[in-house]
DNA sequence: CTAGGGTTAG
């Protein structure tokens, strides 16, 4: 009778534990206490797992404690899933006492340990112990190539799976799903295609995770249409997955990867059948459009998705947050995104890290630095994007000594190998505030001359600080490293203007046209009542183009009444146009400024969007014009935040 | 019927 009992109770738990119903797992086994039915292995693994999968400490050292008073049998696999559970549950001490009393270990016990150091992001040591397993199962090469993997050790990760293959161990569908990621985050579609022919001809592309990880290893890169090839025939074959999990993350991906390929439109439209078919849209595709607002700078759309988002009751995760954040940050409304962090309760060192580069890009570098502090005695670990936003903040705030402390830390105490990106901010840290000649010494003894990126940044720092000598000098670099781009070309061909050296300017010129290099028309935009408004320079296509320039001819007598003077002269200009105060008087930005002022309250902050740096007159003007009307103007371009108010700039003049 | 591994978002 008994005996019946105990096999009626564990079926009950072992399929509710199946199914994933933890919580109701936990209450048979209450239940199973009450009635005075002792609990047999089977089902005490399951309500360990459980505790696990619900972070319920308590609840699980209780069971520990119960197995222990009521003289259970700890066979391997009973010990095995308390390990689990503690290693799970974040209680590494009483993981290693019941390891040294283990009297039997098996391979499960040690992927269990080597899982453990992979989470703590001991990935060497993982690797040792790997390294010394004897038996090797399917399982151990998954954990390992997959933990890799997610400590960005890529490279590791893919010799394992080579070796694995080699090795003739039989990869199963985990270990295809673990390869696509990899494929994925190396953006290697040649793998990536290889693993689909294997995953084809094996029969498990119908698997649910395959599935969605082909799908977003097509996204990832870049290539979408096979992305929504593989759905279409999925769901053509077998019939098509409504609302389950899998279809969600499908279309998840397909939205990330929408945005992150910059088909904005493509992303909000499918965003919107979504809604409307009545698919259900989960947190994730919500994070996604608001990057995707972030990216294009659509402040309204990304604030109603943020509202309804709000309503319906849902918590900020750190996914979200991170995301809402950025948005904010990048759309000019610093202190909404300090509102959203102050807000987010699970602070990872993703969310610190877009609060770290909203900051940084508005130009607020001690506070950067004060929050980059508290980061590291909170116990997170920064990550390469972390010091990107550390650095960009330093080298906008003229923060010299600190920039290269944290540059050095990064890479001694951290270990993390400098990308282009953190050798740029350190160019522009020296370059920024004049030291030129450091910035010329920083990329010679770190051997990054054929990154064109650091040059591009050490010629803005010559425009800065006008140094024409150093600026002819990396234009004639920048020509043969970064043949296509037209920046240099114009700049170097002004700059033989001025020193009349008539021949070379029109050598430079006719090189690139013969190189068929075409320059990046100056765009700005602005968001007015959900509406995207594009100028260019000189612009006469808006309809109320008369209106427009009406009142910029005011504006520039009243901002010259107090002040303002046309910045003709500059030879070191920004590359938009061709020289002249009355092209200079047209330049996009002044004529999306034009039209925020007249078709907005005049309490209204200005939000403008520039896709090439603001140059030297429109800053001037923007800050007049923030004196003369009172009015809050932003000014997004391609590198910064400039926040005009009462005639001042928060870039202090550093751009 | 029990232990270890896999899919999306910043």
């Amino acid at each position: 009778m008994r005996q019946r009992d105990v096999r009626t109770w564990t079926i009950l738990v072992s399929y509710f534990a199946r199914v994933g119903s933890d919580g109701v797992v936990l209450e048979l086994f209450k239940d199973m206490q009450n009635k005075g039915v002792v609990p047999n292995q089977f089902t005490l693994s399951s309500v360990l797992k459980c505790c696990s999968s619900l972070s319920e400490l308590r609840i699980g050292k209780g069971v520990h404690g119960w197995i222990l008073r009521n003289g259970i049998t700890l066979d391997v696999v009973l010990e095995n899933s308390l390990l689990d559970f503690y290693v799970k549950c974040k209680d590494l001490g009483s993981a290693k006492c019941l390891f040294e009393l283990m009297e039997e270990r098996n391979s499960v016990t040690w992927n269990i340990l080597i899982g453990t150091h992979l989470n703590t992001g001991d990935v060497d040591k993982a690797v040792d112990m790997f390294r010394k397993l004897r038996i090797k199962d399917v399982t151990s090469w998954n954990i390992i190539i997959d933990g890799a993997m997610r400590n960005r050790f890529k490279r590791i990760a893919l010799e394992l799976l080579y070796e694995m293959v080699k090795h003739g161990t039989f990869l199963n569908e985990v270990t295809f799903s673990i390869a696509l990621v990899l494929a994925a985050s190396l953006l290697d579609l040649e793998l990536g295609k290889q693993i689909h022919a294997a995953v084809f001809r094996m029969g498990i592309h119908v698997d649910d995770f395959i599935r969605n990880s082909l799908i977003d290893m097509y996204c990832k890169c870049g290539r979408m249409e096979l992305s929504l090839k593989v759905l279409k025939k999925m769901d053509m074959d077998f019939g098509r997955k409504e609302n389950s999990i899998v279809e969600i993350i499908s279309w998840s991906s397909i939205i990330s990867g929408f945005i992150r390929n910059g088909q904005f439109e493509d992303a909000f439209k499918t965003f919107t059948s979504m809604v409307r078919k009545e698919i259900e849209v989960d947190r994730s595709i919500i994070t996604s459009i608001i990057s995707g607002c972030a990216n294009c700078g659509v402040l309204e759309l990304g604030q109603q998705v943020h509202a309804l988002f709000h309503k319906t009751g849902h918590k900020v995760d750190a996914h979200l947050g991170s995301s809402l954040i950025d948005m904010y940050a990048k759309c000019g409304n610093l202190d909404d995104a300090q509102m959203i962090f102050k807000q987010t309760s699970d602070r990872n060192v993703v969310l610190w890290t877009s609060m770290i580069s909203g900051c940084a890009i508005h130009g607020q570098g001690r506070e950067v630095v004060q929050q980059f502090e508290s980061i590291i005695s909170e116990g997170i670990k920064p990550n390469e994007v972390t010091f990107i936003g550390v650095l960009t903040a330093c080298s906008h705030a003229g923060l010299i000594e600190e920039g290269c402390r944290y540059f050095r830390l990064m890479k001694e105490v951290y270990g993390f190998k400098p990308e282009v990106e953190h050798f740029t901010c350190m160019v522009d840290l020296y370059g920024r505030v004049g030291l030129l000649d450091e910035a010329k010494k920083f990329i010679h003894e770190n051997g990054i001359h054929q990154m064109s990126a650091v040059w591009r940044s050490l010629l803005s720092s010559c425009r800065l600080h006008k140094d024409i000598e150093m600026a002819e000098w990396v234009c004639e670099k920048l020509l043969h490293l970064e043949p296509l781009d037209a920046g240099p070309y114009i700049l170097l061909s002004n700059i033989c203007t001025t020193k009349q050296r008539w021949e070379e300017a029109a050598e430079v010129r006719s090189l690139m046209q013969s190189r068929g290099v075409k320059k990046n028309p100056g765009q700005s935009w602005i968001e007015i009542k959900n509406q995207v408004h594009a100028f260019v320079v000189g612009d006469r296509s808006h309809p109320r183009k008369d209106e427009i320039y009406a009142y910029l001819d005011k504006l520039i007598k009243r901002l010259r009444e107090i002040g303002y003077l046309s910045d003709t002269k500059n030879v070191m200009q920004d590359v938009e146009e061709e020289q002249g105060e009355m092209v200079l008087a047209f330049h996009s930005e002044k004529l999306a400024a034009a039209y925020g002022i007249i078709s907005t309250s005049s309490q209204k902050r200005i939000r403008i969007m520039k896709n090439l740096r603001i140059c030297n007159d429109c800053h001037n003007f923007m800050k007049y014009t923030s004196q003369l009307l009172g009015r809050e103007i932003i000014v997004r371009d391609i590198r910064r935040f400039h926040h005009f108010k009462h005639g001042y700039c928060s870039c202090g003049e550093f751009w």
